[in-house]
DNA sequence: TTGTAGGCGTTATCAG
DNA sequence: CTGATAACGCCTACAA
């Protein structure tokens, strides 16, 4: 084979085979080229053929970038999330680039890293992108921010947050109801004394759930120890630290308690994890609830209780929300029951 | 304040922002807004002033699809894992992200979900965006197609495989030396009639670690039940369902055994849960041997003996790497040796 | 210090 | 059915 354009003696960076390139090796124009690779317009079989043969001798990969320029559109959607390594959003990452795979379209994902500085630049890189849609997952960032930054965004899900005025499309999970679940469990099996191991007060959800844990205790009228509610990032260590605390205080003569609600499935393991250090058995002495149904929750021993998501159903509507917005709808905000799921941390 | 390119009346998509617009209102040329934007040349004090303002009032978002047309390299890396749920990788895509983010570049993700066909079409996808570089994460294409696919990128970096002759870096753990750690470490407990519990055939490390697995026993003289090998795919549901084989077949007659080396964590972890079931302790009854160490690994009960590995930090070097080739370099693969961490399972 | 011309690779539009 | 031509938004190179 003799050289081609594209062919490269030394060491530097291969020119890429363009359009114009296949044109010539098949002796037509770069427009009949670009309708071969699009299958737009009228092309006679035979040229059709050349051109094929062309684009497979060279290698022809069209240049997103500048397809993407003349277009006004991407076929990108972009997907934000606060820590990747929160078994909690692979689900949702998994579930859309599934649905966006189907549609022919490309997930472009960021993670925030649970801080706000990256967050508002991954969303604003992402317009950068011209992404044809963000999605993002338990923002951050305060109402007024997100909305700003959403609106440099042709559509836009928020996942688990809402922006009143805001001109995004919001899938919520009902977290006061996930919270009168998990509390309703646990006070039907005879645990009176329960403490709340929150999520990160920046979380809307970890407001929510809280409003909704303390919520429920006033209805059913059972009295709720300051020194039992806090506050913990989202992750195992967090939620060890916290129980243990508890555990020690107890021992100190502080409150006791015999039910743990948990902000999330992570910190509720490590609570499991403290308790069992501290000597205390679960769900014997202590039932803890978790929330999530993360895929762990089934596998370890005890397996644990927790308040059901459908994380990848949620990443799935994210995207199908993006392409309807696309298509002029306005879908209106849903909101998703958690389903409490019962296992041995809390029978 | 008047009508403004970019103003809409009617419901249509936004006019995005341009160089131009920011030019007419600063009063002067492109190129100067350019300059602003990227801080390169000499621009005077007021006019970069002046720019500056029109780009706050217009809210001007540089289009990197342009600019990467136009300087030919995207800043951005692309990353393909086989499963973003499986924690394994998002620790590596973690490192990745935070490398590439300190560089100021961008990560594109694509989850190619275990399957061959979509592995493929993530790297040509990525190739067409013209990424600078790709990360593939235990690649499960064959050498001679992943050697034509990575070709096609400037910059390619393998993790957990190594393609002879091919254009990529590879980043190794020493899967063989893993095995050894592992059989080691459970015959000099006094294990004796040890079980594989396989990874699937389509991955390197998985191959891998069979060869060392049988290499260890037949050095160490201890003989190796057929039965007791087989191979699962990398999920916790699989290594619980060859485990639960395993358990029955030993009741029904079968080969016993006292020690589990599985291939992942997840796959212990569902082996653990199958003994258990089966009325079978861990350790006491049988240890069990993971790999990875994910994070999961420490926060359950029994917690588990497995192999550390440096999953961040991998990341980070596959990032670094890419930047080295970029700068001409040809570094050298390397292979870093997992840790051997003694837990409960296993102790 | 600032501006003009040209091109990056592709597609829309309009002629032939 | 096919091809010229003009964008898309930006930057490199060269002038002024």
């Amino acid at each position: 084979m003799t050289d081609r354009p594209g062919r490269r003696g030394d060491g530097s960076r291969p020119r890429t085979v363009t359009n114009a390139d296949v044109a010539a090796v098949a002796g037509v124009s770069t427009m009949t080229v670009s309708r071969v690779v699009n299958g737009t317009g009228r092309v006679s079989e035979a040229t059709r053929e050349r051109v094929r043969r062309a684009i497979e001798e060279l290698d022809y990969q069209p240049n997103q970038l500048a397809r993407s320029l003349t277009q006004g559109r991407t076929r990108t959607i972009g997907i934000v999330v606060p820590d990747i390594t929160n078994p909690f959003f692979p689900e949702i990452v998994r579930g859309a680039e599934d649905a966006a795979w189907a549609a022919g379209y490309t997930v472009a994902l960021a993670n925030a890293v649970e801080d706000q500085a990256r967050e508002r630049a991954a969303l604003r890189n992402l317009a950068g992108h011209r992404v044809d849609g963000v999605i993002v997952c338990s923002a951050r960032l305060p109402d007024r921010e997100l909305t700003d930054l959403l609106s440099a965004h042709p559509a836009s899900v928020l996942i688990n947050r809402q922006v009143p005025g805001g001109p995004a499309v919001s899938l919520m999970v009902d977290d006061l109801l996930g919270a009168h679940l998990a509390v309703g469990h646990l006070l039907e099996r005879g645990r009176k004394r329960l403490a709340l191991l929150g999520g990160p007060d920046r979380s809307a959800s970890a407001r929510y759930r809280r409003e909704g844990f303390l919520a429920a205790m006033r209805e059913a009228g059972v009295s709720v120890s300051d020194a039992l509610l806090t506050h913990c990032e989202p992750v195992e260590d967090a939620g060890y630290e916290a129980a243990s605390r508890w555990a020690a205080q107890a021992r100190a003569g502080g409150p006791g308690f015999d039910g743990i609600v948990a902000y999330n499935d992570l910190a509720a393991l490590g609570a499991v994890r403290a308790l069992r250090e501290a000597g205390l058995r679960v769900p014997e002495d202590v039932a803890v609830v978790g929330c999530d149904d993360i895929r762990m929750a089934s596998a370890v021993a005890p397996s644990l209780t927790t308040l059901r998501i459908e994380k990848y159903g949620l990443g799935r509507l994210a995207v199908e929300t993006i392409f309807a917005l696309q298509r002029g709808r306005k879908p209106t905000d849903k909101t998703f029951a958690p389903e409490l799921i019962v296992r041995e941390s809390a029978p």
